[in-house]
DNA sequence: CCTTGCTGTAAGAGTTACTGTTACAGCAAG
DNA sequence: CTTGCTGTAACAGTAACTCTTACAGCAAGG
């Protein structure tokens, strides 16, 4: 059950703003973050659309175009992340539907649905308590990888 | 970031042989299993190997062959279940290494190493609480889908 | 022994999702 | 109008998983 690495893609681009407006820049671009995460810009872009439509970032067109926080890296969280870049439950359950002539095939899935939900709010609240600004005072904080 | 079924599978055959063995049946086929989850009954060997692994299920061979719960659905947690079926961590670090040139490519690993430890814990704590037992409850109560 | 029925596992096809990349239209500041 | 970056489509490459077929191995019971 292995993760896709778009919530820390998003993370990490937004811990390089945080870094970057501490500094007092504001605008950056995709090709500025997609150097420090070692990946391609349109990576980046297609990571802060999903950003932008949650809110988190606003964009600026034309000449002198780029990103800026919408909000101070205290008041976002990895909730917040999450929430912006997640479609899909952690935990899945049957691709096909299982046998509705048997008693388990029938009734397991509203019963696990139960249960994964609990499991995935558990991970909400969780991450409910790391701001992005949190993460940059860690990341600051580590000396080696 | 979707995830596999295969905690989804597991459950469902542990589920199912418990409430055999509540009827007096003790020892099932990978086949009949597959009749519940409908699915084929190399995927439910598969998945029971895992289970056997984790000693959560015994095998025996020979003429009348098949599979045995090794302890009562009461004491196997979902957390049983989970660790024997995960290898991978829920969430995914970037698949190639950031740029270590910068500050944020260079810490940002481990910072996030810890969130996310965190918020698997989470999880693992919340599985803990259900039973086997408890999802038979439930699915049992359970009249639709 | 030897038949029988099921397990264990390899191998391959089909599906799906994601990453990385190229390409190009659109936009707005100056 | 020029310029630089965004937005997005399109495509290739990769990886994981499910499903299926196929077949060797094993042990109980005749």
């Amino acid at each position: 059950m292995s993760a896709n690495s778009r919530m820390t893609v998003a993370v990490h681009a937004l811990t390089w703003m945080a870094l970057v407006h501490d500094r007092g820049r504001d605008v950056v671009t995709s090709d500025q973050i997609a150097t420090s995460v070692a990946t391609n810009p349109v990576v980046i872009r297609r990571s802060l659309a999903d950003l932008r439509e949650a809110g988190l970032v606003t964009v600026r067109h034309g000449a002198g175009a780029g990103w800026t926080l919408a909000r101070a890296g205290e008041s976002i969280t990895m909730l917040d992340v999450f929430r912006a870049v997640h479609d899909e439950p952690l935990f899945a359950l049957h691709r096909g539907e299982p046998n509705q002539a048997c008693p388990i095939g029938r009734g397991i899935r509203p019963a696990l649905r139960d249960v994964y939900a609990d499991a995935e709010e558990a991970v909400r609240r969780e991450l409910a308590k790391v701001t992005i600004a949190d993460v940059l005072r860690d990341t600051l904080a580590t000396r080696s990888d």
